[in-house]
DNA sequence: CAGCATCCACTCGGATACTG
DNA sequence: CAGTATCCGAGTGGATGCTG
């Protein structure tokens, strides 16, 4: 077996689902339900900055995935809650650890950024 | 302190950073220098269907941010060493944590959109 | 070989308005 | 409240051509 794995390959089936974990928007689901459910418009307010358009189909991505379970209630006004399944579970810890680590080094970054730029000018 | 987490920030500066390192190329590029360094066009193939621009690009973004070690050779024609710095390295451990735990959940994610899908015919 | 500059098609994502 | 539909501007990313 020499084929390269499949991460390398353009039409790998893994990557639109890594897009959706690591989209702008799911880190920030996913993060913000780790720590319990949402309501819709909760979740909006809680994240800030997001259009109820991108966060809809933020978080119809992740259902469709099975990374979150959402839940409407038949009743007047509607309530649709979010929560995370297992799997989603899983996926927002690793998403976790990644947003922990970036802004634990942030400082670092930001000093090679101005090294960087001072071998520049 | 009451105040939300940076993350949650519209201008949270860890934000491109982490769009740096989770970017399609991103991903590829840092996955890839986590074997061994490779030269530009050595790592262009291995990677396979990015363009040049796309990939200097990428490789410009996570030196700028001192994740990656460029190191260009007075020699004629050009040679162009990229390798992981020490902060690269943690990254790249961390995006290749997230893509193998996606590359294990494929199947369990295409029988969700299944049933997903099914629900909605 | 390792880029940079330019052009351009396309997509993403925000604002707005409307529905059950 | 929880969405859906439509419009549209800005930015992404690919193709091409050129340079040291």
């Amino acid at each position: 077996m020499v084929l390269a794995p499949s991460v390398y390959r353009v039409d790998c089936p893994s990557r639109p689902i890594f897009e959706h974990v690591t989209s702008r928007w799911g880190v920030l689901a996913l993060v913000a339900l780790l720590d319990r459910s949402y309501r819709f418009s909760e979740l909006r307010r809680h994240i800030g900055g997001v259009s109820e358009k991108m966060l809809a189909q933020t978080l119809q991505a992740l259902e469709r995935d099975g990374l979150v379970h959402r839940e409407a209630q038949p009743v007047i006004p509607p309530r649709v809650d979010y929560s995370l399944t297992p799997l989603g579970r899983e996926a927002a810890t690793h998403v976790r650890a990644l947003t922990r680590w970036v802004e634990s080094k942030v400082p670092d970054v930001l000093t090679a950024r101005t090294e960087y730029d001072a071998n520049r000018a």
